[in-house]
DNA sequence: AAAGACGTATCACAATGTGAGAGGAGAGAT
DNA sequence: ATCTCTCCTCTCACATTGTGATACGTCTTT
């Protein structure tokens, strides 16, 4: 063996990770280490490493089963946190060129999550990270909108009613679907103070593998209209454009 | 710095990824290894064997988020997979003591899922890990249905039509019901030859938290009948008490 | 009581991870 | 275009640190 990989300790730790997890039980450890290529007390060295950040439990002795580490590490490499945790620092600066807050969002049982909220400066949104919006009044929510199947989309239209959060606030099926129809040909969607009287978006989609994704800017201004937000539909694409390459790399549907 | 850890490398990796992971594409990498205190070439040699091993993957420059394998890891260290795991090398031995067939089982929409088989024999049953059986007339599921709230089983038995799969399928939601209190009552369920002829099975529950499990006996023999899995019944339970301890160590349902 | 498997210690050896320093590669700014 | 800053990699001498044969305590099974 001529020249040895770096970091050959850390990669005998994860093969004997990997297998005990994969093993789900079935072999004890013994067999499993054995399986990997590591001597006794070597393996178990390795194991009682792991098992003290919790990443291996003990089951019945000669047994070890995945710990709970593992599973809060798995959960934040779901494909919404690994979308937010890749798009963030993009997001950053665009915030910082816009001089806005930015918002990633899905569409969950019907309503829009934020799962991410970027902005430089302190704001005064009511917005957080987590929370949970009506689709239908805001910009992500529309553009997610407009893009589900034409049967799923007709069975949100008829699920209403929608009320109206402000006096712009499209709570008319009809006009609805007009105005989705609109944001499927012009690719962008607005919220003109459809969701608080002082708030304006614009919406882009992201992608839509193997989540659906939108992000948006938005401007909280008293006097600004939706019509301010226009001129930075270019700076958003463009960001867009940015991110597809990077969440395909991270989000591959499957190998 | 007297003795220093055994697997400090390890370690070290160990805080890496979990800060990585953690911090959600806030910071760039350089910030995550200055905090966690490691040197750049050390950071950079370890996120490049994470990387390989797919626990890592490159965002925008600067910045790593979690990678596909760590999702598949977590995803195998989920409540119900630990579950297995932890419970496989016990059912085994119960398999061994009684040369029968155990089965592991949870309640997922109304239809009971096997989560592990385990038989030292070479068994001819039809059952396999991962498939979805009737609640209503297996053992297991006929055991977890009988420790819904009140409202939910009603729920259930309203949603009908319940089929006679066998001559012995009890189908009538009243009879269903009378035999569902007894079996609350009496602490374990009788499957006799109501989903195929030729099975008989006896199960007993084994906790609650956090998510209701199930185990079961089943024997194939032409000729038995259910009469003749009583007397397994202690061992079975025996085992459930060996289990209940394990369980909880595995699944604390948060910390 | 004996046999066997699990898990931990001990310890000398050298393999291997370490980290300063220098340098290449990109991106952004001027 | 050049400059500049940050990201990332390479090299290399050092000694920290992981390694694994052997051996011992402990628990479970026969």
């Amino acid at each position: 063996m001529p020249d040895s990989l770096p970091m050959a300790s850390l990669d005998k730790s994860i093969s004997l990770l990997m297998a005990v997890v994969k093993d789900s039980g079935r072999r004890p450890f013994s067999a499993i280490s054995a399986e990997v290529g590591l001597p006794a007390p070597t393996a178990y060295r390795i194991a009682a490493a792991l098992k003290k950040r919790g990443l291996l439990m003990n089951g019945q002795r000669g047994y070890y089963v995945a710990g709970r580490t593992l599973h809060d590490l798995g959960w934040r490499a779901s494909a919404k946190e690994v979308a937010t945790a890749a798009c963030r620092p993009v997001l950053r600066e665009l915030s910082r060129q816009t001089d806005a807050t930015i918002h990633l969002g899905v569409l969950e049982d019907d309503m829009v999550t934020y799962i991410a909220k970027v902005s430089v400066t302190e704001d005064d949104l009511f917005t957080r990270e987590g929370m949970q919006l009506e689709a239908y009044c805001s910009a992500i929510g529309k553009m997610l909108l407009s893009g589900l199947p034409d049967a799923v989309l007709q069975r949100y239209l008829a699920s209403g009613p929608f009320y109206k959060l402000t006096d712009n606030t499209i709570a008319d099926p009809t006009r609805l679907t007009r105005e989705l129809c609109r944001i499927k040909k012009d690719g962008f969607a607005i919220d003109d103070a459809e969701v608080d009287p002082d708030l304006h978006c614009l919406a882009v989609r992201l992608v839509e593998e193997p989540i659906p994704l939108a992000m948006s800017i938005a401007y909280r201004r008293g006097g600004s209209n939706a019509a301010d937000l226009l001129p930075h539909l270019a700076k958003l694409r463009k960001c867009a454009q940015t991110l597809r390459p990077l969440l395909s790399r991270c989000l591959v549907p499957i190998e």
